[in-house]
RNA sequence: CGCGAGGUGGAGCAGUCUGGUAGCUCACCGGGCUCAUAACCCGGAGGUCGCAGGUUCAAAUCCUGCCCUCGCAACCA
C-alpha cells in the first residue's frame, strides 16, 4: 500500500520531444514527487520506444545507422528531461539486450499458451509510403496522400485478442476507477465490444528494425507489443535477482495522452491476461495541449513548441507550473505568451514578491532574526492547514490544477494579511511586528512546501532562505515550524518578471 | 444515428461528479499603500453560465431534445 509505480509512455524516437511529450512527463513527475512528499515509496519509469518503421525511416533520412540514430535521440530525451527537472528511476530503452530477451520470452509464453496463430493479412499497401491501408481508408482507390496502392495478401501472426473481450469488459465494469477520467471509460467499452484479433508481426522483408519473433525469425514483432511490455520488465519482472515486481505492479499507474488510450486500456490488458499477469491498477489519460486557436499543434503550421527552448527561456519551474495549472484531463491551449503571463502573475507577482516583502520586513524590523511563534494561532495559519488537506485530496483525485488553485489562494490571503496589518507603519515596535511577520512567514513556508513537487528548484531555494531543508508533508501540515532565533536575509528575486 | 470532448462577462479558463447568493487571471475605470520584483490591497463597469423544455423550495450543476465548434476512427503525447 505504501508503494507506487508511475510510468510515462515510452516516446517514439523518430523525432525529438515536443510540448506534448514534455507535458506527459512533467505531469507524471509531479505526481511522483507528490507521492514521495506524502511519504510513499515510488518507482518512476520513462524511456524511449526505438523500433519500428518510422524510426528506421528517420535514420535512413539522416543517412545514419539505425542504432546510432536511436542512441543519439535517447540522449536528446535524457537531456530534455534533465532540463525539466524530471527525476526518474528508470530510463527504459527498447533496444537494450535485456528488453529484447524479455520480449521474446513473453512472446514465446503467449505462443505456448495458444494465443498466437498464423493467418493471412489482407490490405492495401503503398510501396512508396511503406504503409498498409484498410479498404475504408482509401480515397478514390489511392492512399489518403494520393499514392498508388496494391492489394497484398501476406502471411502473419495474430494475437487472439478477441478471446479476452468478456474478461476485459468484466474488469472495466468491476473497476470503475481503472481509467481516469472516468468519462473516457465509455470510449474504451465501445471499442472493446467490437474487439478483433491483432496482427502482431511484420515480415522482415518489409521491416528489419525490430525484435524477431522467437518462433519465426522471418518476422519482427509489432512495435506496440514490443513497447508496452516495457512496463512490466521495467518494474523487474524476470530479473535474475528476486525483484519486487509484484509489489510494484500491484500499485502501478500509467500516465498517457488521450490518443493512446486504446492501446493502453485494451491491447495492453489483453497481453497481460495472455501472460496470466494482473492488470495495472490505473490508467490516467490527460488531454492535449493545443495552440491558441485551440487546434492540434502541427509541424506544418509551425506552431510546435520546443520544451527545451521554453525551459531555457522562461525557466524549468515556470514551465512545470504552467503545466500543472491547466485543467487536468482536458485539452488546453498553450503558447509562449500564456506561459509568461502565468509566470509573472503567479510566481513573480504573487509568490516571489511575497517572499521579498516578508524577508525585507524581517530584516528591517527584527534585524533578520526569526522571532518565537505568537502565543495564539492566527486564522490564516488555520487556513494553511486546511490548504494542506485540500491539496492532498485534490492530488489523490488527479485534480492538480485545483491543488494549484488552493495554494494560490493561500498566497493571496497572505498578501492581504500583510496589507491589513501593515507592519511597516510601526516597524520599530518589535513586539508588535514579530507575531505578524512570524505568521506571514510560517504560512509562506506551508505554501512553498506544498509547491515542492511542482517547482522543485525554486521552492527549495525559498526554503533555504527560510533556513529550512526540503520538507515532507508531515512537517508541512504542522504550524509554527520556523526556526526561531536564526537569521534570514533578503536575496535577489527568485522569479524575476519576464517582459512580454 | 461511428466514438468522444467542449459551448460560463472583451480574451483565456475554473466551478458541473457530491444542486443552494457566478469565481480566477489578463484587459478597462477609480481609490489606497509605498514593506515589496512599477509588485501589493480596496472599490467599479461588464455574464439571463449555447437554445428550449422538465425535475426541485432551489439548476451553470440533474433529466430530455435541439443548435454550434472541435478532436479521434487503430502505431500521432
Amino acid at each position: 500500500m505504501n508503494k507506487l509505480y508511475i510510468t510515462t509512455p515510452l516516446y517514439y524516437v523518430n523525432d525529438k520531444p515536443h510540448a506534448g511529450t514534455a507535458y506527459s512527463t512533467v505531469i507524471a513527475d509531479i505526481f511522483n514527487r507528490f507521492h514521495q512528499f506524502f511519504s510513499k515509496e515510488t518507482l518512476f519509469l520513462t524511456g524511449v520506444d526505438e523500433h519500428g518503421q518510422k524510426c528506421q525511416q528517420a535514420a535512413e533520412g539522416k543517412n545514419m545507422d539505425v542504432q546510432d540514430h536511436c542512441d543519439e535521440m535517447a540522449q536528446v530525451f535524457i537531456k530534455t528531461w534533465e532540463n525539466l527537472s524530471i527525476k526518474y528511476d528508470v530510463f527504459y530503452r527498447t533496444t537494450s539486450s535485456e528488453h529484447k530477451q524479455c520480449v521474446q520470452k513473453a512472446l514465446q509464453k503467449i505462443f505456448d499458451r495458444g494465443f498466437i496463430y498464423e493467418s493471412t493479412y489482407e490490405g492495401w499497401y503503398s510501396v512508396s509510403e511503406e504503409i498498409f491501408y484498410k479498404e475504408k481508408d482509401l480515397v478514390d482507390g489511392k492512399s489518403p496522400q494520393g499514392k498508388l496502392v496494391t492489394k497484398i495478401t501476406e502471411k502473419n501472426y495474430f494475437f487472439k485478442m478477441s478471446q479476452f473481450k468478456n474478461q476485459l469488459i468484466q474488469h472495466l465494469q468491476d473497476h470503475p476507477d481503472f481509467i481516469y477520467p472516468s468519462t473516457r471509460q465509455n470510449e474504451v467499452l465501445s471499442f472493446v465490444k467490437n474487439l478483433e484479433d491483432l496482427c502482431i508481426s511484420r515480415p522482415k522483408s518489409r521491416l528489419k528494425w525490430g525484435i524477431p519473433l522467437p518462433f519465426d525469425s522471418d518476422y519482427v514483432v509489432y512495435v506496440w507489443v514490443d513497447a508496452l511490455l516495457n512496463y512490466i520488465f521495467g518494474a523487474g519482472l524476470w530479473k535474475e535477482s528476486d525483484s519486487d515486481f509484484e509489489s510494484w505492479w500491484k500499485e502501478s499507474v500509467h500516465f498517457i495522452g488521450k490518443d493512446i488510450l486504446i492501446t493502453h486500456a485494451v491491447y495492453w490488458p489483453c497481453l497481460l491476461m495472455a501472460l496470466d499477469l494482473p492488470l495495472p491498477k490505473k490508467i490516467v489519460s490527460h488531454g492535449w495541449l493545443l495552440n491558441q486557436d485551440l487546434e492540434k499543434m502541427s509541424k506544418s503550421q509551425g506552431d510546435i513548441l520546443d520544451p527545451l527552448e521554453l525551459a531555457q527561456q522562461i525557466g524549468h519551474d515556470s514551465l512545470r507550473y504552467f503545466f500543472s495549472s491547466v485543467r487536468f484531463g482536458h485539452d488546453a491551449p498553450i503558447s509562449q505568451k500564456m506561459i509568461i503571463q502565468e509566470h509573472n502573475q503567479s510566481l513573480a507577482n504573487n509568490l516571489g514578491n511575497l517572499v521579498q516583502r516578508v524577508l525585507t520586513l524581517i530584516e528591517s524590523s527584527l534585524a533578520g532574526t526569526l522571532p518565537p511563534p505568537p502565543s495564539s494561532l492566527h486564522p490564516l495559519q488555520e487556513k494553511s492547514m486546511e490548504t494542506c488537506e485540500k491539496v492532498s485530496k485534490y492530488i489523490h483525485e488527479f485534480s492538480i490544477h485545483m491543488a494549484v488553485f488552493e495554494i494560490t489562494e493561500l498566497l493571496n490571503q497572505t498578501n492581504k494579511f500583510l496589507e491589513e496589518t501593515a507592519p511597516w507603519n510601526f516597524i520599530s515596535e518589535k513586539d508588535k511586528t514579530a507575531p505578524i511577520l512570524y505568521t506571514a512567514l510560517d504560512v509562506l513556508r506551508v505554501a512553498v512546501s506544498l509547491l515542492q513537487p511542482i517547482i522543485p528548484n525554486a521552492s527549495q531555494e525559498v526554503l533555504r532562505r527560510l533556513g529550512l531543508p526540503p520538507q515532507s508533508f508531515e512537517q508541512t501540515k504542522k504550524v509554527n515550524q520556523l526556526k526561531s532565533g536564526i537569521v534570514v536575509k533578503k536575496e535577489s528575486p527568485i522569479f524575476p518578471r519576464v517582459r512580454l
